[in-house]
DNA sequence: TCGCCTTTGTAGTGATCACTGCGAAATGAT
DNA sequence: ATCATTTCGCAGTGATCACTACAAAGGCGA
């Protein structure tokens, strides 16, 4: 295989311009013009649009899980427990681009459009999965305890991105503390 | 005034072509035809898209209070008490149209779109500083349960439009078992 | 009726959209 | 070297985008 143009490459610009300016925003023309190919190129790599979006899509719920990996590593009692140990992980600057990006999948797929509609409701589901496997308990116990989080997470995190992490932080504080009362530091 | 096409009643055709999909696929051209005129009298009423989006997405702020105010009617204690009392109220099918284009507005925020970026926040402030009023309490407290009130509320509407209701209603009882263990009802 | 201002239509602007036809160049197998 | 396949550039498709030029039509007060 010897081109220049890897399809990997391609993919990782166009994860690379959705961070930039959002998925919205990411069209065959734009995201040639920025890797200096032609956009002939992009499409018989990604012979449709929905190809591309589906692509880095999944590219992003990887980003999404790396950056939750450490978020969830250890296991955790209840929700309150992982929202606990995730805050401080996910309630940082380096994280919130991928979270914008996941924000506008959802808010894409809320309103019903192609492909988010069916792409992002797996991708939660998965998410949901996963998280599941760092709740102790039974199996459904385990489920319904990481739908909790997700939903608490999903919440805090988009406040973040809407209102400011100083906004958030006091949320997330204040939730933590409303469940157990003992142990809360900081004013 | 002898003229059949008021602002008031293409204003309200935009909301409604907003409603059926989406903010991303509401253009001039789409909404004349919708209304069987010519986009030239939409752009005459609304020069530019930043004016009618921010129009809908205005339209939509009032719409979201009106759904949430039968939710936020009686004060509570702390944003348990409110998420318990709202929740019923805006996890109804009636009011998914509204949130999932707040999501869809919130997540083009989040991403950096304008008008959404510059609009969407103010929404949320306002959201906020208008649930404070019905938590009891000194003002700092008030607006602190309010945002964590209103961060609960986003993630499991959120977790509504993405996973389904029952997952986000399984998710609810948790969240509001967890907090208060005393008296809770269904299985 | 005159002239004025608001409203609405026809037509068109250049830009960008997703996507294609076609052929040349590069590549790999034999 | 030959040939078939993969890769890629150039040019262009019709559609739609936000927006505009221009003028006719309409109601209005004088």
């Amino acid at each position: 295989m010897g081109h220049k143009h890897t399809k990997a490459d391609i993919l990782q610009g166009a994860l690379a311009a959705a961070f930039d300016d959002g998925l919205s925003q990411l069209t065959f023309g734009r995201l040639a013009k920025r890797l200096g190919i032609s956009d002939r190129i992009v499409v018989y790599y990604f012979p449709t649009k929905d190809d591309l979006i589906g692509e880095v899509l999944q590219a992003i719920g990887a980003e999404l899980k790396a950056t939750l990996a450490p978020a969830f590593s250890t296991p955790a009692a209840d929700h309150i427990a992982l929202l606990r140990a995730a805050w401080p992980i996910l309630a940082r600057t380096e994280a919130d681009p991928v979270f914008a990006l996941f924000f506008e999948a959802g808010g894409l797929a809320a309103t019903g459009r192609e492909p988010f509609r069916t792409l992002v409701p797996q991708l939660v589901e998965a998410w949901i999965e996963w998280a599941a496997a760092f709740i102790r308990g039974t199996r459904a116990r385990r489920r319904g305890e990481a739908e909790a989080a997700i939903a608490m997470l999903d919440g805090l995190l988009l406040l973040r991105q809407l209102a400011g992490a100083r906004v958030a932080d006091r949320a997330a504080r204040r939730i933590v503390a409303g469940i157990s009362p003992v142990g809360q530091r900081g004013r």
